[in-house]
DNA sequence: TAAAAATTTCGAATTTTATTCGAAATAATC
DNA sequence: GATTATTTCGAATAAAATTCGAAATTTTTA
């Protein structure tokens, strides 16, 4: 028994469901929408939010809005040996980088970008991969339409 | 002058990264934190979900804790012309896939998906990708570790 | 540049929600 | 089946959301 196994019900369920799909609903609507005394639901959310289920409430922004259109994809190989994952944290420290994730197969990293424009990209590549020891190449492939972005979960009835 | 050009200053800026932090985050903290008045505030919070530069407000859950563990991503070739992306659009509906993405290069698809485990990701390939039309190849890459994962964007102070 | 128009901010009033906590109900354990 | 632990409830209070008219500010335009 670690700290690994945690039981959820069909109402947290239920919660997380909602919650995923809009973090900014009020507890007395989800207390609404459970049936349930709104005092009971906010102490299930807390919970939640203690056992490490909800990892953080966000708020997904139009990249275009921000004129941040350019999305890339970096496959990473690396010459370091596989105890440690320096590499990847000193990536994961640099903010356009939104994902960075240990792969099977012969690239060693699959990182995700975001950046204004190809020249950022550059730069970004050019002044803060350079410093990062051990990587030994990198394939770079570019988004040019994005269909569909987002983490929701698939939530379980029960 | 189209549609595109949307015009943040300062206080939208602050408001984005306030909330890109925490999408619970009172009204009555934004407006504390930016010294201004809550109605003020709340008027713009409005115009920035208007104008769909919020686009949502969501809840990151912890994967483990729901038993998703399996990450994947797919790059597939299409024979589909390319005016069209209606194999991006069919990928798009499946729950599972996270993200689709156009990409340059040799592929035509860059695919994001989170399942239980290999067993469920070869039934999700087996029963609904193979159901889609115009799929030639998939190259399946497995996460061994994920490092970083967000979507959070870099805001400029202005 | 000055007047007009549009936008933003404010503040006070009202409605709604969050939060607290003791008690009752329910579920789990021994 | 009694005990213990957990969950839920409900009522009370504090805090926040929301509304809206007026003032201030910014932008437009003549």
């Amino acid at each position: 028994m670690n700290g690994t196994d945690i039981v959820l019900d069909k109402t947290d369920l239920s919660i997380l469901r909602l919650m995923q799909e809009n973090a900014r609903m009020t507890n007395a609507d989800l207390a609404r929408e459970l049936e349930m005394a709104p005092s009971a639901v906010l102490e299930r959310v807390k919970k939640l939010e203690q056992k490490q289920v909800i990892v953080k409430y966000t708020t997904r922004i139009n990249p275009v809005a921000l004129g941040q259109t350019l999305l890339a994809f970096i496959a990473m190989k690396s010459s370091e040996g596989m105890g440690s994952n320096n590499t990847a944290k000193e990536l994961a420290k640099i903010p356009e980088v939104q994902e960075v994730h240990h792969i099977a197969g012969e690239d060693c990293y699959m990182v995700k970008v975001r950046t204004a424009d190809s020249a950022s990209l550059m730069d970004l590549m050019r002044n803060k991969f350079s410093k990062i020891q051990n990587i030994t190449s990198t394939r770079t492939t570019i988004v040019l339409e994005t269909v569909k972005e987002e983490q929701q979960l698939v939530i379980p009835v029960k």
